[in-house]
DNA sequence: TGGGGATTTCGAACAGCATTCGAAATCCGT
DNA sequence: ACGGATTTCGAATGCTGTTCGAAATCCCCA
């Protein structure tokens, strides 16, 4: 059970992949449409994967995955330009928002698989362990402390940590609530500019990391 | 239909409200146990709220209310004792996050409720016009705009608008991401102690509003 | 090439769900 | 005490995710 390198394993990821991109509303990915779309049956989903649940999980983390790996590519490459010295700030910022908010932003990109999962994620927080695991996968954020603490030694790691919660804070109110974020700020920033977003982030998370 | 002064109508809402405090999981919520726990039939719920969503979407917004009346009751606490001066910047963020925080620490609160509205209204999308007069529903928190804008009269509105919406940001992340935020200020921060995290919480949200 | 055990697919069945609807019951002003 | 409006109820409907035994397929080895 649960091979991920069988076909119809695979058929069924992209489907659910393609399905959660494509639908508003959770509870419209049925086992069946997935099973449809995937040319497959609903059993194939329990068959491979235990439940439905497991496969929007499966699906989740390899979304999750590309991600992390341009976060922590951006993060590399703000580190080297500097090296030896520290990082540039605004630098190491922008590499952990930017991408979200990129993704976020791409309509072709697979970021609502992201959004449906960790809502999912908080309504059916019973087997918290499992989605921890992806949810609190702290451990590539956490990548970004030693290279926050160079750039303000002052800081202690509680403090560096606690910054850096509120960054993820601040980018996921601006990629999973953009109406509120449009709302509040009376339409008159354009959302859909990435750069500009990323550089209004920048200019209100850097001041946590001075003096 | 849709009567909330009928006894049923309330006594099912008191339910929902509950349940939605003990209940983990959304879905373990049903029609049946509401109604059960409210003495009625599933059909009580259909004819006094039309769905179980919208009787959810009701108790949520009862619920809401008692939370931003507690918010503005603060923030005006707080102009209040320095008028007709500017309000003390750090005492209204504190009532910008300091309900929100208290509930969410308090055991015997309804913020569950909140938490699981809104995770179920990211979900379920689709009449997004119902959902958003409820979640976006800004227009408590744009009270605190014109009193940020005297405390920084350089910033313009859109600035104002931004910082506030991050402010945001950072509040929902504390409150409803407890296990990440403590995962990455290593455990050494006493999440239950309410004053040390509304004054963490400041500490980083009020070099936005300052030069 | 053919046989046979393991892997994979399938379809039917099950329990549970929200919701609908017509009939029963209750309420309440006259 | 009557009678129309409001409220409650129970059965039925169509959906859901999941289970399970049987069929089909694959693939290694003789």
């Amino acid at each position: 059970m649960s091979g991920r390198e069988n076909v119809t394993a695979k058929r069924l990821m992209d489907a659910c992949e393609t399905l959660l991109c494509e639908t508003d509303t959770l509870e419209d990915l049925t086992t069946r449409r997935i099973a449809i779309q995937a040319e497959a049956t609903p059993s194939a989903i329990a068959y491979h994967f235990g439940s439905q649940e497991e496969l929007i999980t499966a699906v989740a983390e390899r979304v999750y995955r590309r991600l992390n790996a341009e976060r922590l590519s951006l993060l590399q490459k703000a580190v080297d330009r500097r090296a030896p010295a520290p990082a540039d700030l605004e630098e190491v910022i922008a590499a952990l928002v930017g991408p979200s908010i990129r993704w976020a932003t791409d309509p072709k990109s697979s970021y609502p698989v992201l959004a449906h999962f960790t809502s999912m994620a908080q309504s059916h927080r019973d087997d918290v362990a499992h989605y921890r695991r992806i949810i609190d996968d702290v451990e590539h954020h956490r990548a970004f402390i030693p290279h926050l603490k160079r750039i303000a030694p002052w800081l202690d790691e509680v403090d560096i940590g606690w910054r850096l919660n509120c960054a993820l804070g601040i980018r996921s109110q601006v990629t999973r609530n953009r109406p509120r974020t449009a709302l509040l700020t009376n339409y008159q920033l354009d959302l859909d500019n990435v750069d500009l977003v990323i550089g209004r982030m920048v200019e209100v998370i850097a001041p946590m990391f001075r003096r």
